[in-house]
DNA sequence: CGGTCCCGAGAAAACGTTTGCCCACCCCAG
DNA sequence: CTGGGGTGGGCAAACGTTTTCTCGGGACCG
């Protein structure tokens, strides 16, 4: 056990500690080196301390003043700000974190971002967030629980809460961990049983449009290129599809192709569903990225979309409506998604008490445009 | 705004300061709601005090063993590293960073980011960053120097070293400024002047790879849609297009149409294009997003591509092979350009001394394909 | 058996900020 | 003239780490 003795401050040893620094057994020179200049820190940036000292006030004040928490002398105030802004002093996050318990920053937890989607909602919450003076702190390699553990983990101590998005399968744990720490937004699954804040796309009445759509055209023989299992979003669109198809009756089929919501991978389905020996009229492909490599395949194929077989996407990427055949697709409004995931996180942090886990949905509208509309193929939606 | 709201403090208080403290002007009796759970700062997290004092030692000797500079009793550290796990101990990033003088994250600050090419860059710069156990600060609002200023503003004390994408004209001082003060690395631009290190894509080659291709395919009649005027890579490529065309005599003609790097610009310039007395033959977009933006407006107005008249694009997105006509487009290594960029980055912060600035150059190199090319039409690049 | 050296580990300072508490001052009223 | 109230602003204590210095004890050598 350690020894309880009373230690007395030794006089002065707060000067003579930094001047005589020698490095003793490990450290080489390097001290030296990096006392000097920036190193790998940066350059020696002006404290609040010396702000104080030129404006000739204490460090408290000059606190008080920049925060606005002031309310004394007019030209106190005045001096104090005349003069940070001449040293240039900008508060150091860090200390400031470590007594506020607050970060001013939020940790945002992406998928592998691939395609278009991803930027547009990237957009979004990067627009708000910095509208309220927030930073982000992104990282986008959470493919698996461990992964987004770790991810989450490294931010602990730096942002006030985290926004996860599209959780694959068996991240409930890290999620419910995650929660207990700091408020937490998870978007693309219902993860209130977590503890978290849900975020959803209406991806059922999405499908349901396309499927109705599909079916008071006249098309018959459906197929479907499905998402990733791991992906909540696939998987409604994939289920809100065959449920309404299933109802149909009237001779209707469908057939699924496996994809992974890459634009590749829609092009290997289509491939798969040019060698399927039924003929299919409609495709549905569970996102915009697939629905651009299937096109894209069929074209190749001398398959005239929309007349030969005709084709539907799912989120209404910004490059829907430039394809030829501009897509049919489902609208999501992608920054708007953003912009709420992002918002509700924010007011999760503001407020005080644990706000109570809901679920909110992100409203779809189907857009038809060219490449299921044959007569309306020049027109860009 | 958020960041003013006060602060509460947190339940397990240790001294007779907090516990006695009164909530200071807002908020009456929030304190008791907020003693069970997280409300914004976040659960009482567990310390390095705590584990100190679980595992029976000092908070210096937890440290030196969670940071791998213990060279003691493995006793000691099996024991220390067990209660740490099972305690849950994260360090506490801003208080490290404090009296590190490190953050262990970097500034990333993009244009308005639009296009794929955006996302494949980041994710180059995210999983490179990743795979060195940094973290990644990242804004994409400065469209000007004020707002790049702000934000490089706003990241200081938490950022080592900053990624300045794409900065516009008169972004020079900032950047002046900020080299003053960490590491920077400029991307798309040459800032050796601004003392920052640059990266920037051989624009030059590839619009000239460009201009030679159309030449040696007999296109006389040639267009171009520019970029926006601000973005140093847009004017290195219609210069070096120019130039190229210049040169090349034999009644070829140079017709340009502005455009800013979106998809609708290209949409719009096409339109105008259309609309010109010139019959063109062949026209270059300077990115391909116009490029998209532009086939679609060809192929709407029943302008048949390649035939009657070629396009080709720039960046080589991965979109570029999925369209119909798959696009003739420089390839760029987008993820490629980001891991570099970021690397650069590290190695300057974690390199003591003040590294020379440097420039270097992304290559680049031109991928025929069906938008000029009538022959491989049917052929994915 | 005594002295020296080494090594493990603790005490405490310091990083830059915020903020509760309290002191000193000024002004006005009794 | 003096006491009281109001207020501007300073002091110092945290916040959670890292790191330097130091001490104690055990081992090894003479």
């Amino acid at each position: 056990m350690p020894s309880r003795l009373p230690i007395r401050p030794r006089p002065g040893a707060r000067s003579t500690r930094r001047a005589a620094s020698v490095t003793p057994g490990g450290g080489p020179a390097q001290d030296s080196a990096n006392g000097t200049a920036q190193g790998s820190g940066g350059a020696p940036s002006t404290t609040i301390t010396d702000v104080a000292r030129e404006a000739g006030v204490s460090p408290a004040t000059v606190s008080r003043i920049l925060n606005g928490r002031h309310h004394g002398d007019p030209a106190t105030r005045d001096r104090v700000q005349a003069t940070a802004l001449a040293l240039g002093y900008i508060p150091h996050g860090g200390a400031r974190s470590l007594v506020t318990r607050r970060n001013g920053a939020l940790g945002v937890l992406l998928p592998n971002l691939f395609g278009e989607f991803w930027v547009e909602f990237l957009r979004g919450i990067d627009d708000t967030s910095h509208e309220h003076g927030i930073h982000l702190l992104a990282t986008s390699t959470h493919a698996d629980p461990v992964q987004l553990r770790n991810a989450a983990a490294a931010m602990r101590g730096r942002v006030d809460g985290y926004l996860i998005v599209a959780p694959g399968n068996g991240a409930c744990d890290v999620i419910t961990d995650l929660a207990k720490t700091a408020p937490v937004v998870v978007v693309g699954v219902d993860a209130r049983a977590c503890g978290a804040t849900s975020l959803m796309i209406d991806n059922a009445a999405g499908a349901m449009a396309v499927a109705e759509h599909a079916l008071s055209l006249g098309f018959r023989d459906l197929a479907m290129i499905t998402g990733p299992e791991s992906n909540g979003d696939a998987v409604a669109r994939r289920d809100a599809f065959r449920t309404v198809i299933a109802t149909a009756g009237n001779g209707v089929t469908l057939t699924e192709f496996a994809g992974d919501f890459s634009q590749d991978s829609g092009w290997s389905a289509a491939h798969t569903m040019l060698a399927h020996p039924r003929r299919f009229d409609f495709c549905f492909a569970c996102n915009d990225s697939m629905a651009t490599g299937a096109m894209s395949a069929f074209r190749d194929a001398g398959i005239r979309v929309p007349e030969s077989l005709a084709i539907a996407g799912f989120d209404d990427v910004p490059m829907a409506r430039f394809l030829t055949p501009a897509l049919t697709t489902v609208h999501v409004p992608i920054e708007e998604f953003g912009r709420r995931a992002i918002r509700m996180l924010i007011s999760s942090v503001v407020k005080s008490a644990p706000s109570r886990c809901t679920v909110e949905l992100i409203p779809t509208t189907l857009i038809a445009r060219g490449s299921t509309l044959s007569d309306v193929r020049s027109q860009r939606g």
